[in-house]
DNA sequence: GAGGATCCATGCGTGGATCCTG
DNA sequence: CAGGATCCACGCATGGATCCTC
C-alpha cells in the first residue's frame, strides 16, 4: 500500500521510464501493456523483480481504464470459463471467486484523446466484495455455470449475467477449446471468459472513493 | 523416400548450407539440433516448409546415431509416459504403439572425435516393427505400465524392459508432475518418458542393412 | 454502448535428443 | 556403460486487457 501511495497520480510516461520500459504508440498492438507496467512498478509476480509476490498475500492486481468522467471504459477481464471441469465445482471452490475475493483496484486515465505517456494513475486501492456484491456475483456464476455444465453453452450470450458476464477470449475465432454439447458429448467451440460489467466496477469505484 | 536418398552421405554442414541454419559448436547446448535439421531438410512439421507433413503420411522421424562400427550411441526417446491417464489405455491404443508403428531412421554419424559440420548421413530407411518387435515392446510396455497405473511408479528403473525402458524426461530433476502414489494417491514426481535400448535400435539396423 | 473479436508476453508442456558421473 | 539428468525450440494455454463494429 506504500508503494501504491507512492504511484497514484504518477503518469505512464513517468513510471515507464522509472523502469526502463518502451512505450508503445497506442494500445492496438499492446493492450495488456498498462496492467504489465503497473504489475512490474508495483513488484508483482510478473515483473522479475526480488520483490513481494501479490499472490504470496492473495491479492489480485486489476487496472481499470476511466473515461474523463471517472467512469469505467471497459468490461474487466476475471478468470477463462472452465467448459469441461466446471461440473464439480461450486461457487465457494470457484477459480472466479478466489480471483475476486481480494482485488487490487488501479484506476487509469484512459480517454482516447489522452496520449499513453500523459495518462495518470489514481488512487489504488483495495477491494473484497461486500455480501450484496458478493451474493450477485455468486448468482450470475452459478446461472451461467450451469448452463455451460448442461451443454448450453453455445446459447450463452454477453446479455447474461447482472455483473458477471461469459464473452469470448481468445487469440481469435478459430482458436477451438473442448466443451460439452446439448447432448452431453465433447463440442469444439471457442473459449470464453467471465468479464465484470463496466457497471459493476463503476459502482465499486463510487463506493470507494464516495 | 526421393529426398531420403537425396540426403544419404551428405555431411551436416552442407545441409545445414542449404537450408541455411548456424552450426552449434557442439550438442551440450543444442542436443536436439541434428533432429530438427534433418527434420527441415526432409521436409517434416517442424520445419516451416510448405512441403508434405510427415504426420499426414503417418510417419515418424527418428535420427539414430551412430559410433565407427555403426552402432547406436544413445537410446531413442519415444514419448512422454502418461502418469496419470493410463488406466483406460492398451497397447494398442497407446500413443507409444502409434510413435513406433511407422518410423523413418535417419543414421548420422556421431563419434565424438568427428565435428559436427563434418558428420554425415546413412541411407535412411521406412521400419515397422514385425510380430516379434511388435511383442517385446507390448510386454514391456504392459509391464511398466502396470506398475505406473499400481502406484509404483518410484520403484521403477531404466534397467526394467527388454526393449522400451522408462527414464527421466524433464528440464531438470526439480519439474514435477502428477502421478498415482503407492495408496493411490496424488503424489509429485519427475516426468517420465519412454526410450528403446540401444540394442533394439541396433537390431534394427542389422535387419535393414544385414 | 457493448457484444463479439482480437493482440502481446510469458509460462509450461511436448518433441527434438545428448550429456555426464558413478 | 548406461542410468539418471539435462538442454533448446516451439506450440499452446493463460494472464494482461482493449479493439472494433454493429
Amino acid at each position: 500500500m506504500e508503494r501504491c501511495r507512492a504511484v497514484a497520480g504518477r503518469s505512464l510516461g513517468q513510471l515507464a521510464t522509472q523502469i526502463g520500459v518502451e512505450i508503445p504508440d497506442d494500445l492496438r498492438r499492446a493492450k495488456g501493456w498498462v496492467g504489465q507496467l503497473v504489475e512490474a512498478v508495483l513488484g508483482a509476480d510478473a515483473a522479475s523483480l526480488a520483490e513481494p509476490d501479490f499472490r504470496t498475500i492473495g491479492v489480485e492486481m486489476k487496472t481499470v481504464p476511466l473515461d474523463f468522467k471517472g467512469r469505467p471504459r471497459e468490461s474487466t477481464y476475471v478468470c477463462t470459463v472452465p467448459l469441461e471441469q466446471g461440473i464439480g465445482e461450486t461457487w465457494a471452490t470457484s477459480w472466479a471467486r478466489r480471483k475476486l475475493a481480494r482485488v487490487l483496484w488501479v484506476p487509469v486515465e484512459a480517454e482516447r484523446d489522452l496520449s499513453l505517456p500523459e495518462r495518470r494513475l489514481g488512487t489504488p486501492f483495495l477491494w473484497s466484495p461486500d455480501p450484496g456484491q458478493e451474493s450477485i456475483l455468486r448468482t450470475d456464476w452459478e446461472e451461467l455455470m450451469e448452463m455451460v455444465c448442461l451443454g448450453q453453452l453455445e446459447s450463452i450470450t454477453a446479455r447474461f449475467g447482472r455483473a458477471l458476464q461469459i464473452r469470448p477470449k481468445a487469440a481469435n475465432a478459430r482458436t477451438m477449446a473442448a466443451a460439452i454439447g446439448p447432448e452431453g458429448e465433447r463440442i469444439l467451440t471457442n473459449p470464453r471468459g467471465f468479464y465484470l460489467r463496466p457497471s459493476f466496477t463503476r459502482a465499486i469505484l463510487q463506493q470507494h472513493f464516495g
